[in-house]
DNA sequence: AATTATGTTGCGGT
DNA sequence: AACCGCAACATAAT
């Protein structure tokens, strides 16, 4: 479910919570989700928290790391003392009691804190890598869409080669990272550019639209903490963002446009819901 | 019962 | 080699 908001906020929250903290114990629910031995991060001080993409980045030394996917429904959960975390998934289960039935990996500190990781669905994962191996998943990905690397020359180089729809293509990690369907759907509108239109059919000042459209929608919803539709998606304390209540397109079929007052229109898009406004997104 | 879901990845084909 | 489209991963709600 997390788009790069979402991931960011998470970590600004998990920074707060567990940097300095020993770990103590570590139980694994679902092998699938761990990858690498968990045995190497028992005693060691998480020592920074940060994000490239859409991925979280646990840091113990400048050899040894835990990498964090939360792909769909992956979910950091912290708890601190007694005080039960209360939180917005849907399954009525899960505000209960923790670990629950969609937890796959606990995290114990030495102080007694905990951190869960749940997921529904089970596409997300936690992978400890070395120095080398991050480099190489790093190495792979396009600048993040905040990064200033990510700027006119580049788009326009990397968009003139493609013939996928634009869509497509600022959703694609090879060119950037950080654009999911929510926000590659309302920076399109914000830019004035259909989705369908191919890649490489952009002139300069469209590109330049687009490029401003996205870090802005972007900054708007880190500022809001992210999306939260059915409380699929939560902070690290079971807290909601708030984009959703200045949202754009996603998930407003049939309501209207902010720039035209036209209906938005949804269509599907490389097996993705799109929504789009046909009359002023040329 | 079929469809849908905020994300990647790996496959075969061009 | 680079690119494209699409199935796959697994689960739950409507």
């Amino acid at each position: 479910m997390p788009e790069l908001p979402e991931v960011e906020t998470i970590v600004r929250k998990l920074r707060q919570a567990v940097v300095g903290r020993v770990i103590a114990e570590v139980k694994i629910f679902n092998p699938k989700t761990f990858v690498g031995d968990e045995a190497a991060v028992l005693e060691q001080k998480i020592v920074a928290v940060g994000r490239r993409a859409k991925m979280i980045e646990i840091k113990f030394s400048d050899s040894l790391y835990l990498l964090t996917h939360l792909k769909m429904t992956g979910q950091y959960l912290f708890k601190e003392g007694g005080s039960l975390v209360a939180g917005g998934h849907p399954t009525a289960d899960w505000k209960e009691q923790l670990p629950g039935r969609h937890t796959r990996v606990e995290i114990t500190f030495a102080d007694g804190a905990k951190l869960f990781f749940n997921d529904m669905r089970k596409f997300g994962w936690l992978k400890l890598v070395s120095d080398a191996q991050r480099a190489t998943i790093y190495d792979k990905l396009g600048p993040d869409v905040i990064d200033e690397e990510l700027n006119l020359l580049y788009l326009k180089e990397k968009l003139s080669a493609r013939k996928m729809t634009i869509k497509q293509a600022i959703m694609h990690n090879d060119i950037l990272c950080g654009v999911g369907n929510i926000y590659a759907c309302d920076s399109l509108n914000d830019a004035r550019i259909s989705p369908l239109r191919s890649a490489k059919s952009l002139d300069e000042s469209e590109i330049t639209r687009l490029l401003a459209s996205m870090k802005k929608i972007i900054g708007v919803a880190i500022q809001n903490g992210g999306t939260t539709f059915d409380g699929m998606y939560v902070d690290i304390d079971g807290k909601s963002g708030s984009y959703s209540g200045v949202i754009l397109t996603y998930g407003r079929e049939d309501k209207n446009c902010y720039n035209c007052e036209n209906p938005i229109k949804k269509i599907t898009l490389g097996g993705r819901g799109t929504y789009y406004c046909p009359v002023c997104q040329k």
